[in-house]
RNA sequence: GGCCCGUUGGAGAAGCGGCUUAACUCACCAGCCUUUCACGCUGGCAUUCACGGGUUCGAAUCCCGUACGGGUCACCA
């Protein structure tokens, strides 16, 4: 039987990492056994519904380099792709359910049911099922929901993808809704339907959905069809160890934001994958082919994903470095100016400076950041730094020497001013470290950095010569 | 509280009963390279797998208990 798997996102919001994330592992499960992957936009909450979310999702699907087979831009046969538009089956479904007597009609309102649970908890009671008090009420009128009977006495137990056999009882479960007074499905009824009906053959999706399995189960079960196999993988947690809520500022939670920051899809993409799985390969920088050949369900870890941002700005830099000078100009230049920063420059010296700063930039919008650090008018010297040159035998002469050199240059140029390094070397008799750390430090402030005669040639002789000076002031 | 799940170094993690004197990656440290820095390369970094018991010739790996952490209990998805 050929692989069907689906991402079900509901429209409310911007795509979050971890549905991205439920994705993506749908998208790899797909590939990686040739079958189809699906997107279902369950959007039977009318009330949260965002306008633009559906098409905020896909795209963002998109960017990250997920493509469907199926869904509401590329029908297949086993459409509609959109819950909403699928309203007449699930309550064929339900009122089938209701005939053959395993649903009832539920008169209760809201505020009933609110009471009852309040009191059961006041008295301690630690299962706030419903009290099945409509299941023999006679016919009447006006709204009602349609509640599910569970089954009295019954083990669900599926053999989980990811942790292995798990078993619910359905003393555990309430009777619950399956048709909501409005005469929309619940998401448990409408996921069920609907992964028969799509002839969906696995359910890769996050551990907090593990207990709505049983109840799925059962509506399966009820109709006489044959479930899916589930996977459940674990959460995301922060550093904290705690699910990722979307109001935690600590995490940058949304594709949007990283792709507005300059993230690579790629990257992304290859960071996402290993949120709760890991390949049996050494190397962690992966690209989408790779990880569609290397991808095994049985990988899957058990213990939470913590979201490693470190991780995620080394992997975003490997990604970085690999990119075409001209690529990377593409991706930097908008920040640059957004920035008003190269305004009267030319394409060269965009060039360089980005190759400066290449091996250290993590993300595209960082450009900003780094130039600004770096050619910042108020020139001040690390502590560190200023230890270190301060202690180094005639470093005056050799800067004094150093800065002469300079002001002789006709044309600066990166070679020009590795001359210059070398000329203030020899005349000072200064090499290594004791050469190179103070001309470091008295152009740069900082003991690490990029490539000193690349570096100085972005900074341009004024600047060079006015730092040099200041240098030289404060070391009296 | 009931039910489900997890607990390996500074950090992320592999491990699925003997090949583990615990892989790999990040960070850190040292060496090499480059007359500096960075890159790159090489090496160092858990005698130990939350704790207690048990099974076994043998356990990080299986079982039980304890502690801690998390998830879930809607006419939300």
């Amino acid at each position: 039987m050929k692989v069907r798997v689906r991402y079900a996102p509901s429209p409310t919001g911007h795509l979050h990492i971890g549905n991205a994330r439920t994705a993506l592992f749908n998208y790899l499960f797909a590939k990686k056994h040739q079958g189809d992957f699906i997107v279902r936009i369950e959007d039977t909450d009318i009330a949260r519904n965002v306008e633009t979310g559906i098409e905020s999702q896909l795209s963002h699907l998109k960017w990250l380099g997920l493509d469907w087979d199926e869904s509401v831009d590329k029908a297949g046969d086993k459409g509609p792709y959109r819950q909403l538009e699928r309203l007449d089956l699930y309550q064929k479904y339900a009122h089938l359910l209701l005939d053959k007597g395993l649903a009832y009609k539920c008169y209760c309102t809201p505020e009933e049911l609110a009471e009852e649970r309040d009191a059961l908890k006041a008295k301690g009671y630690d299962k706030l099922h419903y009290s099945r008090k409509c299941l023999h009420k006679p016919e009447q009128d006006g709204p009602y929901t349609i509640r599910f009977k569970v089954p009295n006495d019954h083990a669900y137990t599926f053999n989980d993808i990811v942790k292995d056999d798990v078993t619910f009882k359905s003393e555990d479960i309430g009777d619950w809704v399956i048709l909501k007074r409005n005469q929309i499905p619940t998401y448990n009824f409408a996921c069920a339907v609907d992964d028969h009906l799509m002839d969906i053959t696995h359910v890769l999706r996050g551990e907090d959905h593990i207990t709505n399995t049983p109840k799925q189960m059962m509506i399966m079960e009820a109709l006489g069809w044959e479930p899916p196999r589930y996977g459940h993988m674990t959460l995301i947690v922060n550093e904290q160890h705690k699910k990722l809520s979307k109001r935690d500022e600590s995490i940058i939670q949304f594709i949007e934001q990283y792709k507005n920051l300059g993230f690579l899809p790629e990257a992304l993409f290859n960071f996402i994958a290993l949120l709760g799985w890991s390949p049996k390969s050494d190397d962690e920088i992966l690209d989408k082919e790779t990880l569609i050949t290397l991808f095994d369900e049985q990988q899957l870890s058990t213990s939470p994903a913590t979201f490693d941002k470190e991780k995620l700005h080394f992997i975003n830099n490997r990604h970085i470095k690999k990119l075409s000078t001209e690529a990377l100009i593409d991706l930097c230049k908008p920040y640059l100016q957004a920035a008003g920063i190269g305004k009267h420059e030319d394409e060269i010296w965009l060039e360089s400076l980005i190759n400066v700063f290449k091996d250290r930039l993590v993300y595209g919008k960082q450009i900003v950041e780094l130039y600004q650090n770096f050619f910042n008018e108020t020139f001040t010297i690390e502590e560190d730094a200023f230890e270190f040159i301060n202690q180094v035998e005639g470093v005056k002469p050799l800067l004094k020497t150093f800065k002469s050199n300079i002001e002789n240059i006709e044309t600066c140029t990166p070679d020009a001013l590795k001359q210059a390094i070398k000329a203030a070397g020899k005349e000072t008799s200064m090499k290594g470290k004791n050469l190179f750390m103070p001309i470091r430090i008295a152009t740069s402030g900082a003991m690490h950095g990029p490539d000193l005669p690349q570096m100085m040639n972005l900074l341009g002789q004024k600047r060079l010569i006015h730092r040099i000076e200041t240098t030289l002031s404060k070391l009296q």
